[in-house]
Parts: structure tokens; C-alpha cells; sequence
DNA sequence: TATTGTTATACTCTATAACTATA
DNA sequence: TATAGTTATAGAGTATAACAATA
């Protein structure tokens, strides 16, 4: 018999791999815009976490830090990151977003957001609440940070 | 000033990518199971649709041809998928679980959903009640055809 | 010695374009 | 001509292991 907590895994395991495919399909497609999630889920710790180090976006990320070094390395590429060595700790590096980095992200995140708004927009207030507060709950639960 | 609908697409793109990373460790973790997400979803798709096609899965999955190939081609190289051409059309694929593709599948959603069912075993039942339905309506929202 | 980050290596996922085989 | 799949190519994400530099 499948406990509640059974058939709440079970609706997790079968919704959250559909929305994130969405996700990524919208972000994928705004030409010039064109961020991957894991690229655009660094440009908004950085946002809320000027000066953060490698190893703390990969903590908060949740990644491995090669990966992170590599993700980085391609956003310092692109002009969006500044990557300095720290003054006080020469072995740990100072992120920051550039102007360029701040206003890609915020034009991604509208646009992202616009999309997704206007598919959640076929669901009724009632519905969009409980998912709102749904996915709230899932954030604390299995964010290191949440709020993006 | 943000609408219910933005504040609904705000906290999906908080959550999806965070609980999608943990689904992805989780199934990753499994030794000897070890499949990608992905994989995972395609073994699922095929225990519900016995001599789907190649164009089937991938429709449903909602990736590409060539990326569906690719992934099908390794899960026959584990021998967890049978592919046969269809003796009606010889241009289609007849695609089915083996015997060790289903078991594996079994095995491995059992991992994940007790695995997540533990985490999810810390919200209350109402938060538990609240985070199902939301799914639901997620998975009719965003799926091609729902059930895993 | 321990910590921070990079490089090397190796997979998977992903897509587009070009191709083959069949209808 | 159109459809089903594969191959070629390329880029991103991921991880582990080995390394360099700094503390």
C-alpha cells in the first residue's frame, strides 16, 4: 500500500523531469538570450551574492566543482562574470556579475517568466495557488539556499 | 506588479531545477541500477507502450530523433531494451523492455520513490496533500501524456 | 597538511545537418 | 516525395582523479 508520502513521490517523479524539460526548451530559445538553467541559476546567486567564490556557488548549485569551474569559465567568456583572485586569500576567487551579466539575466528571467506565466495562466487562481505554494514548499525542503 | 500567475512561474523556476537535481543524484547514486533521468524515463515509457517506435518515444519524451537514437541504442547495449525493425513497415522500430529492462526499472523507481518518500516523509500531510496535487496538475499542464 | 581551484578524462544529453533505407 | 532512423558533428553538464598554488 502506498503511503501519502508514496503517491507524493510518485507525483514528483512524474511532473518535476515534463516542467524542467519546459524550462529548458523556453531558455534554450531566446536567441542572444540563450542560457542553459545551470548557467542561468549562476548568474542569480551571483546576483544575490556579489563577491561569492567558486566553491560557494557549487555548494549552492549543488554541483561538483570542476563542473562549476568549467560553467564559470564559459560565463567569464561570454562577458556576463568577472573572475578575480581575493586579496585576503589568493587561492579562492571573487565572482561578480558585469553589466552585461546583470541585464542578461534580467531579460531572461522575464522572458522565462512571461512564457511560463502565460501556461500557467490556463489554470484557475485556485490552482495556480496551491502550485505557488506547492513548490514553496518543495524550495525549503530541498534548497540549499531557495530564492533565486 | 506581479500577477498570481508570475508569482506561480517564480516559484517553478525556483523549485523545478532544485528538485530536479535531487532526482537526478538520486537515481545516479544507485549502483548496478544507475540510470540518467532520461533513461529512466524512456524504460517507463516502454513498459506503458509495448512496440512503440522510435518516433513514439521521442514524441513523447520530447526530445530529438537523433538524441532518442542515441539513448536507445545504449540501453540496448546494456540489454535493457529489444529493438527489432517492424515487419509491417521495415522503416520503423518495434522497441521493447527486456526481461532485465523491466526488472531494472522496477528496481530502480522503487529506489527513487522511497528515497524521495523519505524526504517528502517531512512535510506534514497537508503539505504532502498539497504538493500531489500540484504536481498533478503540473503533469497535465506541461505533459505529453502524464503517467510514468 | 588542508583548502581552493584547474586540468585531464570520460560519459550522457542535446541539437542541427546530412545521409540511408523504405514507403 | 515523404517518413523513420542513423551518423556526423558540436557544445554543455556532469563526475572522479590528479594536479597546482596558497594557506
Amino acid at each position: 500500500m502506498p503511503t501519502p508520502a508514496d503517491d507524493c513521490a510518485r507525483s514528483v517523479l512524474d511532473a518535476v523531469p515534463l516542467v524542467m524539460r519546459e524550462i529548458r526548451a523556453e531558455m534554450r530559445s531566446h536567441r542572444g538570450l540563450d542560457l542553459s538553467v545551470p548557467q542561468f541559476r549562476a548568474l542569480a546567486f551571483l546576483r544575490r551574492r556579489p563577491a561569492a567564490s567558486l566553491s560557494d556557488l557549487a555548494a549552492h548549485i549543488g554541483t561538483s566543482l570542476p563542473s562549476m569551474s568549467k560553467l564559470v569559465n564559459g560565463l567569464v567568456g561570454r562577458g556576463l562574470v568577472e573572475r578575480d583572485t581575493s586579496a585576503a586569500d589568493r587561492r579562492r576567487l571573487t565572482l561578480r556579475l558585469t553589466r552585461e551579466g546583470t541585464s542578461l539575466l534580467q531579460a531572461a528571467r522575464a522572458e522565462t517568466q512571461t512564457h511560463l506565466s502565460r501556461s500557467l495562466g490556463r489554470l484557475s487562481p485556485e490552482e495556480q495557488a496551491v502550485v505557488t505554494r506547492a513548490l514553496g514548499i518543495l524550495s525549503s525542503l530541498f534548497g540549499q539556499e531557495g530564492r533565486t
